[in-house]
DNA sequence: CGGCCATGTTAGTGCTGTAAACATTATTTG
DNA sequence: CAAATAATGTTTACAGCACTAACATGGCCG
């Protein structure tokens, strides 16, 4: 069981049992493999090749391969609400739009992990569950809350929360699959994830 | 070459030369699919056996698996461009919003070949450079054209283009990856995309 | 020290996409 | 109309894949 979940092996860290740490070792290889392929054309025999062990191995420490893709996907997520938080410390509009912005040149960057992350694989959308300070929208939404004039609604805050993922999450995916040239990522953003179309009242 | 390219044979639908209209039947049966799995899943011998042809027939109508998946993504194209045509019909600001509207609902409703349609397949990106009329963009562009003041720069239609049409996309991804519970979406979408924060001018 | 359990390996199964060679039918042409 | 040719489909084969079962090995705890 403790082989089965998500979560991060605890006592892995510590290093060195049988033959090195493997989990951490699977689940690096396969953030590397996802920076040049995608998700689906990720093998698990590929993996354990490069790391130099039988192509089983994997599976004591995860039942298949969508849990490997999902720890991967978790990892992935962690990884991008670090970069958005980083982003967004200034606060205010501008903290705002940098989030935004963090969040669509992630996906540009990472494109296999970030699909990884929006997949249909079932675990995925259980990844901000598990998490939740590390969703994005969770991360939006405060971001929004001191934001939002006093006078604004929960209807409305939650209506703009919606609006602006819905916004950079289009824009990336659209850009990821090339429809719309990424010419100038930046001035793109500025173009059409202005504050102002959030109507937070 | 007559093979290879992505165009609906010309001579099929006369039907019936040696044993049937497999490319027609592949592409019948491939959608049929991907109503109920995802195009990761979906596998030529399971859509040869389903039509009761041999595993490699295939190979006679499509030079690989991606250049069905190609030919099955621009099916969903062009369906999702009828359904986009005639929700738009009434024009005006109503037509733009059943526009939308069409699009998340089609996403919604046929998850695997929305999916597929904005994969990272590289045919998949130049599925509306082959018939530009059938690029939701475009059509968006169009309604978007009549719809907006006459003050309005190109520019500005440009980025009321790109606006909706992430707003929207962005809308259904999240959806299909169940980051967004889909509980009301017509009241969903009232609410995420309205017209005025397109910011036409 | 001895047993146990976590971790790893080897061997094997059935699936997959795809290539090569062959067979059959439709179409064109002499 | 018959023979040649092109289009379409089949059989066989191969390598890679995820995954299972049985066995091996090493570290940890009593």
């Amino acid at each position: 069981m403790a082989a089965n979940d998500n979560t991060v092996n605890i006592r892995a860290p510590k290093g060195g049992y049988h033959h090195g740490d493997l989990r951490v070792a699977l689940i690096a290889t396969g953030l590397k493999k996802l920076e040049e392929s995608s998700a689906e054309s990720l093998s698990l025999r590929e993996i354990a090749r490069e790391i130099g062990v039988s192509a089983t191995a994997i599976y004591r420490h995860f039942p298949d391969r969508d849990s490997l893709l999902s720890a991967l996907a978790a990892e992935g997520l962690a990884q991008l609400a670090r970069e958005q938080k980083a982003a967004g410390k200034a606060g205010g509009k501008e903290g705002f739009t940098e989030m935004g912005r963090a969040y669509v040149r992630f996906a540009m960057n990472n494109p296999a992990l970030f699909r990884l992350i929006y997949s249909s694989l079932p675990a995925a959308a259980d990844l901000n569950c598990v998490n939740p300070e590390d969703s994005p929208g969770w991360l939006l939404r405060q971001s929004i809350a001191n934001l939002a004039g006093p006078k604004a609604s929960d209807a409305q805050r939650k209506a703009g929360v919606l609006r602006a993922w819905a916004l950079v999450h289009g824009l990336a995916m659209l850009i990821l699959s090339g429809q719309i040239a990424p010419k100038d990522i930046d001035q793109l953003i500025n173009e059409v994830v202005s504050v102002d179309s959030l109507k937070l009242g």
